[in-house]
DNA sequence: TTGCAGGGGCATC
DNA sequence: GATGCCCCTGCA
């Protein structure tokens, strides 16, 4: 199946963004993805056509194209980010960004993973937990994320051994709340940001930091601004006078300015300080 | 080899 | 609000 878009994406610069773990290269300019129980091979043919397959559970166009980040108006976020006269400097080179949209729960225990970690440790740890813990994806030779029970009745031991840390303690714990509690985070996409905040930081070993994260790759809230170490180096660079404001003020002020924007500009920021174009 | 920093959060003061 | 601690891996 090829996915059209009416303005250019960058397959490649989106998925090793950092916004999502579960996928591998498998070739220039394509990718396996990981995501629930589907295995989707994505190949970019040009710049405005991205081929798809797919094994394990379907997924139609629509899902597909949500699921890439093809969907959100990127066309008008940028727009808005382009007459910013501070970030704007920084957009040429991720204009083919987007933001992508993965499974709630999927993203909530891969960003408590990601707490004081790096990206290959990251990929390493919850490739292991897949692996390991996981189930087959049927017609594929990736296994799935283990669910919250999965979790559970693996005990947190397990997680240690696995290596995710003193990270294990906090997602058993949530993956506990998450069944004891009968929580279903499909039920919060009608809830509102601040609401959905809220919730997200009363799960054990969940922050303002990564909750923002889950909102913003999780449940489609553009508006969220993730402040890690690098956004908060981005933006000091970019406005010295911030660098007095803690990282949870700093999450305020970005989605006050940019608004829907916010969390385009976030990921752009990020991009911008791991690559070190930010700095002369 | 060693030391250090890395997409935080929490308890304690 | 500041500080120490939680774990372990990649990297210099």
């Amino acid at each position: 199946m090829n996915l059209k878009t009416n303005i250019p994406v960058n397959l490649d610069l989106t998925i090793r963004s950092g916004q999502l773990f579960h996928w591998t290269k498998i070739a220039n300019n394509t990718f396996k993805i990981i995501i629930r129980r589907t295995v989707i091979k994505a190949n970019q043919i040009n710049e405005n056509i991205i081929k798809v397959e797919i094994k394990g559970e379907k997924l139609d166009e629509e899902k597909l194209r949500t699921t890439l980040g093809l969907n959100i108006e990127r066309q008008k976020l940028l727009t808005i980010l382009k007459k910013d006269k501070l970030i704007s400097q920084i957009i040429p080179s991720y204009e083919g960004l987007t933001i992508m949209k993965q499974d709630p729960y999927e993203c909530l225990i891969s960003f408590m993973a990601s707490a004081v970690s790096n990206i290959p440790r990251i990929m390493l740890n919850l490739n292991n937990l897949r692996d390991e813990t996981g189930t087959l994806i049927m017609g594929s030779n990736d296994n799935s994320l283990p669910s919250a029970k999965d979790i559970v009745c693996i005990g947190e031991e397990r997680l240690r051994n696995i290596g995710l840390g003193y990270r294990s303690k906090f997602i058993y714990l949530t993956c506990k709340k998450l069944i004891e509690e009968q929580i279903s985070l499909a039920s919060w996409l009608i809830k509102t940001d601040s609401e959905l905040l809220t919730l997200l930081t009363q799960f054990p070993g969940v922050g303002r930091k990564i909750a923002e994260c889950v909102m913003l790759f999780g449940f489609g809230r553009l508006s969220a601004f993730p402040v890690d170490i690098w956004v908060q180096r981005g933006l000091i660079y970019l406005m010295p006078n911030l660098k007095n404001m803690s990282p949870v003020d700093l999450s305020e002020w970005g989605t006050n300015r940019w608004g829907e924007a916010a969390g385009m500009a976030q990921q752009i920021l990020f991009c911008a300080a791991k690559n070190g174009e930010i700095f002369d």
